[in-house]
DNA sequence: CCGATGTTTAACAGAGTTGTTAAACATAAT
DNA sequence: ATTATGTTTAACAACTCTGTTAAACATCGG
């Protein structure tokens, strides 16, 4: 049963059995009898191919964070202007999320209950933000001493992008839920919030006349 | 062992084991057995006390929730400025949360994993929220109208405040794992983190000259 | 002291979990 | 056809989980 791309067919039907289900119900709760079953073969097969839970767990989330750090990567492309860049960020960023819908809260999981697994991916994440640190923090103080740009702290502007993408899709579950959004009201609402994150970032950045609050202090977390 | 409270003080005792645990683990891998071992007690106490795991989870739930409906509740007292509501909405479900940091993924790991747990709240939730609106909405379009204001939909801004609020606390872990964060540098992150907050919403709100992107779309989600 | 009541323990039941293993099955090369 | 190889199954082991139960223990009113 070995097929060109030198996987079994069950194999892969026991890898996309087990995404769903890791993305479903976390790593914890996704149990290897569940995944079989959705697979179509016997919790042995998932054994025989990929010995433990854990390793075929690590197969997928390798996948998926390989992504991650590809889409992070390629997401500053230099030739462009700030004001492009961030546009650029936010909806590449969010892109990625709607592919990946689920990935943000099983990572979140990880760091609390199992961080051990979450720290083959520790360097890299470090590394990664590092090097985006040294690649456009000056820019944005260069731009910032020139007035055309209101200061802020680099690691505060990353974390408000991220957490306002990231929150979008990390309360989708719950609004589906209290409000009980149907497909089209659920698309119209991701796109109007797109829009406003934008908005928002760009009326942080780019507004004038800001209240005193505006000044920022000087210390930076890394 | 009745104590003046009306209760042992092994049942307190099972209900503080239990509250760290659920808070620590969430609702599934907090294990009975677990809770009864911190509680010191054999587990067969718990089922004695509160008969099962979902009884003894939805007291404590309770308790958290209606700490939190308080809290949204009083959170706008009508007798002030937009300006300094907003501050306010801001900073008390902000220190609410630092007194409640896990309370957060715990309610999305529950709309997530048992929807059905959270059905009890769904009602309370929508009422409060509606109320919300009606008490404040017109404020906000009257003073856009009167140009005190950039104009902005009222559940986009009630969903950035929340979700800037909360994805600070739910990244917490992640954050104290990847850079290794000492308490000192992360009391002065959420202090800073709290200020930009702060900020970001009043350059939304009252910053001048906003790019083009600022025009809003009429639909409203509720 | 005694019995009624409330509390605690230890052992058990039943289901579900991950992982192993020996035997059955399929397939292709010799 | 036979053998070697890889695949699949069913049964099993060892463990953990929730929940029950009968018996032991404490405490206090009479």
């Amino acid at each position: 049963m070995v097929e060109t791309n030198g996987h079994t067919s069950t194999e892969q039907a026991i890898l996309d059995a087990a995404e769903e289900l890791f993305f479903d119900k976390g790593y914890k709760l996704a149990t290897t009898t569940a995944i079989a079953a959705k697979a179509g073969v016997t919790h042995a097969m998932l054994h025989y191919y990929f010995r433990t839970k854990e390793q075929i767990f690590l197969k997928i989330l390798d996948k998926n964070m390989n992504e991650m750090f590809t889409m992070l990567q390629t997401v500053m492309s230099p030739d462009l202007t700030l004001k492009e860049i961030l546009k650029e960020v936010v909806n590449l960023h969010y892109s990625f999320l709607s592919r990946h819908e689920k990935l943000p809260s099983l990572i979140l999981e990880l760091a609390g209950t199992c961080p051990e697994m979450f720290h083959r991916y520790k360097a890299r994440l470090r590394e990664t933000v590092d090097k985006e640190v040294f690649n456009h923090r000056m820019r944005f103080d260069r731009e910032a001493d020139a007035g055309t740009l209101n200061r802020i702290d680099w690691f505060q502007m990353m974390f408000m992008i991220i957490s306002m993408n990231l929150s979008t899709f990390l309360a989708l579950p719950l609004m589906r839920n209290v409000f009980g959004m149907d497909s089209r009201q659920e698309t119209a609402f991701l796109e109007e919030r797109r829009k406003e994150i934008i908005r928002t970032l760009y009326a942080r950045l780019f507004g004038k006349g800001l209240p005193e609050e505006s000044a920022v202090s000087q210390e930076c977390i890394i």
